[in-house]
DNA sequence: GCTAGCCATGCTTTTTTAGAATGCCACATG
DNA sequence: CATGTGGCATTCTAAAAAAGCATGGCTAGC
C-alpha cells in the first residue's frame, strides 16, 4: 500500500515541477525522493511523471491521482484534531441523565454556564427514573445521571457527588384549606392524602418524603389515584392529593397549583450526581458545575 | 504524521476488540501491533483504546477517530484503480478535435466501434479550423485531431497517420442547371462560382480543390459572399454558388442542396489524424479504427 | 561540441520496524 | 486463597526500509 509519505512527496514535486526543488522543500535529498516516486509508479503500475530535461510534468494518470489523493493528509489531520478535541473535553456530546424530581428547567442555570465555557460541546439530555439511571451511567450509555437520594441501587461502576441540599414545599391544590396559609409544618400533613411518584424500588424524594413523616409519627396517606407517566403535579393540580417537593419543582407552574413552603428545619431533600468511575472530562465539569451550584431560591 | 499500516492495524484491532486477535489478522507478531497503536496513541495525543482484561474497547475519541478515518484506505485505492484505468485506456476522456470538412456525423461509426470498445471511455467532441488543431494537440490541450490534407502547419510533437482517400464531389443549388446531370467533370466547373471557407493559411480541403483545378487549367472564380461562421454548405444551398466537397460531407444534406459525383479519377480528397508523439491509449486505439476505416460509400 | 541542469542508480549508513522472549495484571477456577 | 490463563506491555536483537553520498546519463541551450 502506498505510504502517506510518497503521497506526500508525490504532491511536492507536482507542485514544484521537479524533484529536485520538491526535495529542498522536503528537506531530503533527491535520490530518496526519486526512489519513492519510483516505488509509488512502480506499486500503482503506472508513471506519475513524465521526465523531460526540464524537469517533470504529471502524466494524465498521474493528474487524476493527484486530484484524487488531495485532501487525504487533511483527513487525517482533522480527524486528529476532533478526536483530541472529544478526549480533552473540549468538544462533544454530554448524555445527561435527570429524575422527575430535577425538573430540566431547573437545570437550565448549569446548562447555560456549561455550554458557555464549552462552545463546542452539545447536550442530550433525557428524564428517566434514578434506578434506570445508574446502570444507563453504568454501562456506558450515559455520561452523568442526576438523581433524588437516597439511590437504593449502587453500582461499583458509578460514584456518587452529591449536590447542595434543597428545602421542601408542600404542592397542594390552590382550593386545599391549607393553601390560605403562609407557610406550613409537616406534621400538619398527618391527614392528608399523599400523591407519590411510587417506583418499584422506594428510593429518592417518596422515601425522603416517608421518612420524614415517620419521624413525625405517622405514615403518610396515599392518594388513590397513582400514575407513572403523568407528573405528580398534575394530579395534586386536579386536587386528588398533596405532594412534598423540592424547591426545584416549585419552578413548574400549573392552574390550581400552589407551593407553600414547609418551615421544619430538617425538611430538606439531598439530591447527586451520577458519574462513572472514569468520565469524561465533560461529564467532570458539568458535574463540577452541579456540586457547586447554589440550590435555587 | 500517521502511517497508513498505523490506521489499518488501528482499524483492525477496533474491529476485532484486541491485539491478539488482530495481530493474526494482520500476520503480525502482537508487539509489533501494541507498539504501533502505542505510538499512534502518542501522537495523537489521547488514547484510542481502554485496555480490559478481556481484550480492548475503543474510548470516545477513539470512536470518532475510527470514523473519521475510515474509508482513507479505499480514497487511496479508489485513486490508483482510476489512475490504472486512465493509463492503460480502460476509462479516461478523448478530447477529439475534427475539422468542418469531416462533419460529426461521418465520425459517428468510427466513435460507435471505439466506444464499444472502451465502455468505460468517453468522448469530448470539437469542431475547430486544422490549423488550430496541430497545436492544440501539440500543447495536450486535446488528445486527437482529424484535418483535411494538405496541412500546412506542422509541429515536431505531433504525427500524422493518413487515413482513406475520399472520392470528391460537387455540391450545388438543386436549382443549378448542371444538376440535371448524373455525374460531372471539374472541367466542367471552370466558369462557376465557388463557395470555399478561406482560412489564411489555405491549407486542407481548399487549396486541394485549387491544385486540381488549376491542373485543369484554370483557377476557381470565388463566390461573392465567405462566411467563416456559417457552413459552406449553406451558401451553396442559397443559391450563391457550388463547392467542391469530399464524400464524408454529401451525409449533410439541406433543402435546395444537391450532390453529383465528379467522375475525374484524381478528383479525392485526402485527410489525416493528428497525434501527439506520445499519443494516450485512447487516442492510440481512436486511430487506428479511423486509418482502418473504409471511406464512406 | 561543451556545459549546466536534472533525474536515475549503486553503495553505505542510519533509522525504522518486526520478532522472540518475558513480564505484568486481571479475572476465573478449583 | 492460591493458581492458572488470557491478554497487553516491555526489552533486546535482527531484519528491513529509507536516507545520504557519489556518480552516471541524458537533454537543452550556448
Amino acid at each position: 500500500m502506498a505510504s502517506l509519505k510518497q503521497i506526500r512527496y508525490f504532491l511536492t514535486v507536482a507542485d514544484l515541477g521537479g524533484f529536485t526543488p520538491a526535495a529542498a522543500s522536503l528537506f531530503v535529498a533527491q535520490p530518496a525522493l526519486s526512489r519513492q516516486i519510483a516505488l509509488l509508479e512502480a506499486e500503482l503500475g503506472f508513471p506519475l511523471f513524465l521526465r523531460e530535461a526540464r524537469g517533470v510534468r504529471l502524466t494524465a494518470a498521474g493528474a487524476l491521482y493527484r486530484d484524487r489523493v488531495l485532501g487525504i493528509e487533511q483527513m487525517l489531520a482533522a480527524a486528529a484534531e476532533e478526536g483530541g478535541q472529544l478526549a480533552s473535553g473540549e468538544a462533544g456530546v454530554l448524555r445527561l441523565l435527570h429524575s422527575s424530581s430535577i425538573p430540566a428547567v431547573s437545570l437550565m442555570p448549569a446548562i447555560k454556564q456549561f455550554l458557555a465555557a464549552s462552545p463546542k460541546a452539545r447536550i442530550d439530555l433525557d428524564r428517566i427514573a434514578s434506578e434506570t439511571q445508574v446502570s444507563e451511567v453504568a454501562s456506558g450509555k450515559a455520561d452523568i445521571g442526576i438523581v433524588r437520594l437516597p439511590v437504593l441501587r449502587r453500582d461499583p461502576a458509578v460514584r456518587l457527588l452529591e449536590m447542595p441540599a434543597e428545602q421542601l414545599w408542600l404542592a397542594l391544590p390552590a382550593s386545599h384549606p391549607l393553601a390560605g396559609r403562609a407557610s406550613l409544618g409537616l406534621a400538619e400533613l398527618a391527614g392528608e392524602a399523599f400523591v407519590s411518584a411510587v417506583h418499584r424500588e422506594r428510593g429518592g424524594l417518596a422515601r425522603r418524603v416517608t421518612e420524614l413523616c415517620l419521624q413525625r409519627g405517622f405514615v403518610p396517606k396515599m392518594a388513590r389515584v397513582i400514575s407513572r407517566k403523568t407528573s405528580m403535579l398534575d394530579l395534586v393540580a386536579a386536587g386528588l392529593g398533596i405532594a412534598v417537593v423540592p424547591e426545584r419543582m416549585t419552578l413548574l407552574g400549573s392552574a390550581g397549583l400552589a407551593y407553600r413552603p414547609l418551615h421544619d428545619a430538617d425538611a430538606v431533600a439531598h439530591s447527586a450526581v451520577i458519574l462513572p468511575v472514569q468520565a469524561t472530562p465533560l461529564a467532570e465539569r458539568f458535574a463540577r458545575i452541579l456540586a457547586a451550584d447554589s440550590p435555587p431560591g
